[in-house]
DNA sequence: GGTGTCACTGACGTCAGTGTCAGTACGCGA
DNA sequence: TCGCGTACTGACACTGACGTCAGTGACACC
């Protein structure tokens, strides 16, 4: 039998202990039963907390998405802001950062959360299209200022999108190096300059 | 009570109706009585052929995966061949033209699949870790005979891998023009140049 | 020390999905 | 027409995860 605890605090075990198990089995393979395990309450005490599986998922990912949401900022265009091209290495230094710091979350909404069940896809694809928006506006008007070159925006925003969860899911997994200026620095290189060198060098 | 059927008949529509279930209402939440509804047979008959889901889902990622080894092929140096970077480029067309011809695959096992169980994972982390290989291969020799910039490569192989996945599964989702052209170009442009035009017209 | 409240407990009934297997239907050769 | 093999059937027993709820214990206030 546990402890009396606040609230607060036993929502907060049971949101980690639920964050711990879907990472470790996997989110449709992990159990309530996994989830009281882990927080060291009984299987009723878990459901004076969230109605379902489902609902702890939501949870950790709107607390994840408002995480998100604090760290990225709009570009600012003006004379006293920093220039436009730092401004957005701040933005991806600072998801690198959230990315580094909450690995188990990172997988969770970046790798493993869709196609596990449709309830739980809406959640993260409404975030995604949330996200996308973002991007192309912020492309849009990049390509209005000739400071993004022209082209199909929606393949630009998904290679880019696509491109930054696969670094931070590699990331977070230790397939690469976990250094978050490394890891900024080539994003960036590649957001400049893309991978190959000059076309006057083939054939 | 269904036709009797050849084996390689019976199998094949097993396949195709597992495919649709798992599209439709997700890997995990697809069940056995789905995938034998849409096929028409008896429970009883899907293990004849299956020993349970997940076989039938491995089947499906090797009949793709296979596809997918088909259209990629290593690029060759020499004077006879064509230029390195339009090799890469017919790479990416096939590879693109074969996800627009199999989209619910393409959902499956480039968005879906992961975090379901970990014994599904294990396969298309396998695949992955092969394809991870492919690419640093590759861009190391691009790199030595400099046609691809200097950098981490296993940051430049998750960018551009995530970012191709990312690309398809819009694709087949229909977010992004299914045009394979469109599609590749835009790959290739950003390959070869990234997103951001100059620099020096930053702040 | 009685009483009410509140967080928590865990055994229980339920149910959906699983894998099995004895039985059926069909085609074919004797 | 009989017998045999093979593909297929679907009712069944089983499992394990779910959500509930009557009950327990601790604390506060009178």
């Amino acid at each position: 039998m546990s402890q009396r605890k606040t609230k607060a605090e036993r929502r907060r075990e049971l949101l980690m202990a639920a964050r711990d198990a879907f990472v470790e089995k996997g989110l449709s393979a992990a159990t309530v039963d996994d989830i009281v395990a882990g927080a060291g309450v009984a299987r009723g005490t878990f459901y004076l907390y969230f109605s379902d599986k489902r609902a702890v998922f939501e949870a950790l990912v709107d607390e994840f998405l408002a995480a998100l949401g604090v760290r990225v900022r709009s570009i600012v265009l003006g004379p006293d802001e920093p220039p436009p091209r730092a401004q957005l290495r701040d933005n991806v230094r600072r998801v690198v950062e959230l990315a580094l710091e909450e690995p188990g979350i990172v997988k969770l909404a970046l790798a493993d959360a869709t196609g596990v069940d449709p309830d739980l896809d809406d959640k993260l694809h409404a975030f995604y299209e949330g996200l996308r928006s973002l991007i192309d506006e912020s492309l849009e008007v990049g390509q209005q200022l000739k400071m993004v070159r022209p082209g199909d925006r929606r393949v630009m925003v998904a290679i880019g999108l696509g491109g930054l969860k696969e670094v931070l899911v590699d990331a977070v997994r230790g397939h690469i190096e976990a250094d978050p200026d490394v890891i900024t620095d080539e994003i960036m290189a590649f957001l400049a300059g893309g991978l190959l060198v000059d076309e006057r060098l083939d054939g």
